[in-house]
Order: C-alpha cells, then sequence, then structure tokens
DNA sequence: TAGCAGAATATTGTATGATGAATAGCAAAA
DNA sequence: TTTTGCTATTCATCATACAATATTCTGCTA
C-alpha cells in the first residue's frame, strides 16, 4: 500500500522539515506565546531557505492554530489554548521537547474517559470484519516473537477497536492516542517488567467484545486500563 | 483583546478561502479519497487565484491529513480514516457538507464519553480562580436576556468546566464539541422546546464541582447529557 | 495642548517566471 | 522475463516584483 497511514506531516519536503523545526521552537518555549517570529526575510535567510518555502511552513503551523500572520505586524505565537493539542504534529512535536513521563498521567486520564466507553460501544457496534480484524490482532500479539512486533500488534488491536465504535470522531482519537503510546514507546519499554503479562487481560476484552456484552467489555477495558497504571506506577519508583 | 481564540483557520486571505473551498469540495465528496486533484496549472486558473496561493491552500489541507502531494503523481485525496477529524477546521466543512442531524449521535457518543469524566477531574482539581469563573458563566445563563447570550454563556461555562480539569489534551477535545455545539446551534435553536429548562442541571452540576464531589459531579454531567438527548430525541418526531 | 487626518513605513500577501528534483510509465536491452 | 535507462509530467524551490494592510509618526486644526 502507497499510503502507510502515516498522521504526522511529511518531513521530507523542505518546506515539512522547515515546520518541524519551528514548530519545536514553538513547542519548547523558544518562541513563547505572544512573542513574534523574526520577520519573513530575516528567517528565511537564518534557515537558509527560500521565503517561499518558509511561507507555506508557516501556513502549516497557522492551520494548526499555533502562530497568525498579519502584515505591518508580523507572526505570533498564538496563547497555548487555542493550540489544537490534538493534531497528531503538535504532539509528536510536544513530545520531542518535553519530558515524556510528565505526559504520560494526562495521556491516562484521556484513556480512561475514552476506552471503557469505546470498548462498550464496539461490543454494540462492531461488524463481523472487525471482529475478524480484532481477533486477528489478538492473535499477532499472542505469536509476537519480540516486544517490537508485540507492540505493532498492540496498536492495531487498538486502532480496530476504535474503529469498530462505529464513530469516526472517536476513531480519530484513537488514532490519536495509538500515536502518543508508540512515540513513547521507546521509553517505556526500557522500563516494562513483564510486557506479556496484558496479553490476558486483552483475551477478557476481545471475548466480551465479540460477545456484545457492552459491560463486560467496559469493565475489560478498564482492567486494562488499571494494569497500564500500575505499570506506570512501577516505573516511577 | 485581539485573538478572539477562533480555533478555525482564518479566510481573510485569499489562500485561506481557497483552503475552505478545496476543504468543502474534498468533504462533499467532490474530489473522493482516492481521487487526483487537477494539477496547480490547471486549478489555479480555475479558481482564478496564482499558483503560489494556491499551493499554500494545499500544505494547509495536507497539514490536516486531507491530502498529499507528489511529483510526478499529483495532489491525491488521502483516505478518510488518515483524516484528522478531531480537527476544527475540519469539523466545520463537514458541517457545512452534511446533514447536521447524521452528526448529532455521534456528537453525544463522544460527550457521554468525556463529560461525566471531565466533570470528575474538574471537582478534584479545579482552582479558586477556575470556581470563580464557573460561577460567572453560570450567572451568565441564568441572567441570559435571549437564545443567543444564553448560549454563548453555556459554551463559556463548558470550556471552562474542561479547563478546570487540569488536562490540556481533555481541553482541547472540549473546545472541539463546543465548535460543534455552536456551528449546530442555529439549526438546534429553531427546534428546542424548552431552552432554559437545562438551568437547574447546571446549577446541580455548578455546585458539585465547587464541592469537590467528584462521583456527584460525574452524575450530575450525565443528567445534564440525558436532557440533551431528550432535546434530540424530541427534535427528531 | 488635545485630537484628528493623512502620509510614511514595515510587514505580510499575491503574482509570475524560471529552474530543479522526483518518479511513473515506457522502451530498449540483457 | 527482468532489468536498465530514457523521457515527460508534475510538484518543489527559488528569486523578484508589486499589492494590500495596519502601525506609527507627523503636522495641522480647534
Amino acid at each position: 500500500m502507497a499510503d502507510r497511514g502515516k498522521r504526522t506531516y511529511s518531513r521530507r519536503s523542505l518546506h515539512g522539515k522547515v515546520a518541524h523545526m519551528l514548530g519545536t521552537r514553538i513547542m519548547s518555549g523558544e518562541y513563547a506565546p505572544g512573542a513574534l517570529l523574526p520577520n519573513e526575510e530575516t528567517l528565511s535567510i537564518e534557515l537558509g531557505v527560500s521565503r517561499t518555502a518558509l511561507r507555506e511552513a508557516i501556513k502549516v503551523l497557522a492551520s494548526k492554530g499555533l502562530i497568525e500572520s498579519r502584515p505591518k505586524i508580523g507572526t505570533r505565537v498564538r496563547p497555548q489554548r487555542v493550540w489544537n493539542l490534538l493534531d497528531p504534529d503538535i504532539l509528536a512535536w510536544s513530545l520531542a521537547t518535553r519530558p515524556v513521563l510528565e505526559f504520560i498521567p494526562k495521556l491516562l486520564e484521556l484513556r480512561e474517559m475514552v476506552e471503557p466507553g469505546a470498548a462498550a460501544l464496539a461490543a454494540r457496534n462492531h461488524t463481523p470484519e472487525q471482529a475478524d480484524a480484532l481477533t486477528a490482532a489478538f492473535n499477532a500479539m499472542d505469536a509476537a516473537p519480540d516486544l517490537d512486533a508485540w507492540n505493532t500488534a498492540d496498536v492495531r488491536f487498538h486502532q480496530t477497536m476504535m474503529a469498530a465504535t462505529g464513530n469516526d470522531l472517536i476513531a480519530s482519537l484513537g488514532a490519536l492516542i495509538d500515536l502518543a503510546l508508540s512515540t513513547s514507546f521507546d521509553f517505556t519499554t526500557k522500563h516494562i517488567p513483564a510486557p506479556r503479562r496484558g496479553l490476558p487481560l486483552h483475551k477478557v476484552l476481545l471475548d466480551r467484545v465479540l460477545a456484545r456484552d457492552a459491560d463486560g467489555a467496559r469493565d475489560a477495558a478498564l482492567a486494562l486500563l488499571g494494569d497500564a497504571k500500575a505499570t506506570v506506577a512501577e516505573i516511577k519508583l
């Protein structure tokens, strides 16, 4: 498949690289909210690119709510409250410049809100194809030879679950959560005590979703999150 | 305040208008997933703008996951599953081209996942300033002379509640929900039977949050959503 | 002196044309 | 049949010019 489903903005192009650079500068606080960026000519010289390439990068950041350009004023970093934190790029830039441990509890709070309800919806709404996909993802986790394979299968399991809710908004939210999880993966792997201990919990969740047991699925998702929280708590020791 | 907090991309500039136009074309299916857009020269002529303006618009859409440009290939609409549906612009374009009634149940599902948990978090984490802001927003609802004032106060109440969770991700999600609610506002107002009947429910929620009663706040948020669902059900008759 | 009108000015916005780079598709060769 | 190389198409980048816009200053007027 040509489209591997990546949700972060391509860094192949020059303006993509510039957007990435400016985005991380903003997230790191080098350009703080309220501050003005250097004007286009100055900045393009500093970055060694044409004004055209810089402007395209600026438009990317502006479309995510990070900055705002006006003639005669310049380009200003907008207040954090209007940033679209649910954007995959912003999430990635933020994770690249901030301690991951700070972020994990916030993510867990969000997951606790979303995932039990999503599991219940998936139990009600899933199609036969989605049931098969879910089973296949679980089997891939079970058969995973190493941590890396286990993780990719895990992500696929969650994505399929979110898609099975039948609600596109929730699926997008799930994709964002998965992105955050796999971004912090290389961090967590160093600390996970027994990576495969979550397998039986996944099995319970799978079975209850397939049985269309909404309340049971909700409980199973909660149990899974409880396990994740316990793991994080162990890391912090 | 110079920055009115708008989260959708500015349509003041020409490339902003072009992005809006192409975005709605994509959401409406005129340019379906997998399809190629006309090449830059053709499209810029058709739209009556320069290639520069068109390209900047294209970068905006690409940064939201809607399209992907490659030399020799062209600009292709990406599959829906990689669109970032949690982006305010995409939401707005989608609402502009799709029947609102289709969307409301999906939104309610999301709200049922998020808002009770958010109310519980807000009860635990809110600061004194946020308590004051929440009270002020409620009073503004109470004193609202007309539907329009009531609605803006309502949105402010919810936004403050989401901010009081202390979790930025959740606040962004709340902002998105509020955008969806106010976008469909002109639709719903025509149908709401007794707009102010939700006031006592808001009062209960406010009191429990202020009392730091997390479980009580969760229940109150659920009750409020139940009322919203009932209203929608009445509309459908 | 206070206040207003308008000009000067700095910055982004838009347009145009030229050149470069990537790659799908085809043709030729092994 | 597979590989290699060529070619045409399309986006990518650059450079430059001019337009639009909003701040700031300036000088006039009451």
